[in-house]
DNA sequence: GGATCGATCTACT
DNA sequence: GTAGATCGATCCC
């Protein structure tokens, strides 16, 4: 499951089409492995909230954060394996113009999970969809593992050790005290 | 039925 | 660099 999170790296996120189109180059993403991972939203079992992460593989899993900011993620693992990669952030290719509308800035506009998923229009609405149906994920090609660093997750209060966050190489990425977490 | 906490973001000092 | 916002899901009584 880890292989399919470093397969994210590179891939396109996008949504809309014609004028209407986003698309993002995904840089950082987070890998949650279900009822194995105490940080995930799946660990503690099925609930109404998380029944998408359950699903087969390619379904969207949208939730709210701190009552805000939508979150996304994308199931990878088996139907009931509940393993889902977060999207964390990336670089904004296209629709420029129209996420710095949806986000009201013009800079920081897909630079976290929260952030990203109001550039590129997604709600919880979409949350136990498919890819390809609102959203569309473009696998690019397999980035060489020396592209690829693994570090702490962000944000979490349990597992902080397993190194199942992902990001390419020479991303830039602001977060204080993103190396600070327990030794493994 | 009530309390608590979060896979975050923004604004202000 | 630090604190506040804000609400649904989950957990405890």
């Amino acid at each position: 499951m880890l292989d399919v999170a470093k397969r994210m790296l590179g891939s396109t996120i996008a949504t809309g089409e014609g004028a209407d189109r986003v698309a993002v180059v995904l840089t950082e993403v987070e890998a949650y492995d279900g009822a194995n991972d105490p940080a995930s939203h799946a660990f503690r079992g099925q609930t109404p909230r998380n029944t998408p992460m359950f699903g087969e593989p390619g379904t969207l899993y949208v939730y709210r954060s701190y009552g805000i900011h939508w979150c996304m993620n994308v199931v990878t693992g088996r139907t009931g394996q509940a393993s889902a990669v977060l999207l964390r952030g990336g670089n904004l290719m296209v629709g420029l113009d129209l996420a710095m509308e949806r986000r009201g800035r013009t800079d920081h506009l897909v630079d976290g999970p929260g952030k990203l998923c109001q550039a590129l229009g997604v709600t919880g609405d979409l949350s136990g969809s498919t890819i390809d149906k609102g959203v569309t994920l473009a696998l690019g090609a397999a980035l060489p593992s020396a592209a690829i660093e693994a570090t702490s997750r962000i944000g979490i209060s349990r597992a902080k050790n397993r190194k199942w966050r992902f990001v390419m190489a020479g991303t830039v990425y602001p977060r204080p005290n993103e190396f600070t977490d327990e030794p493994a």
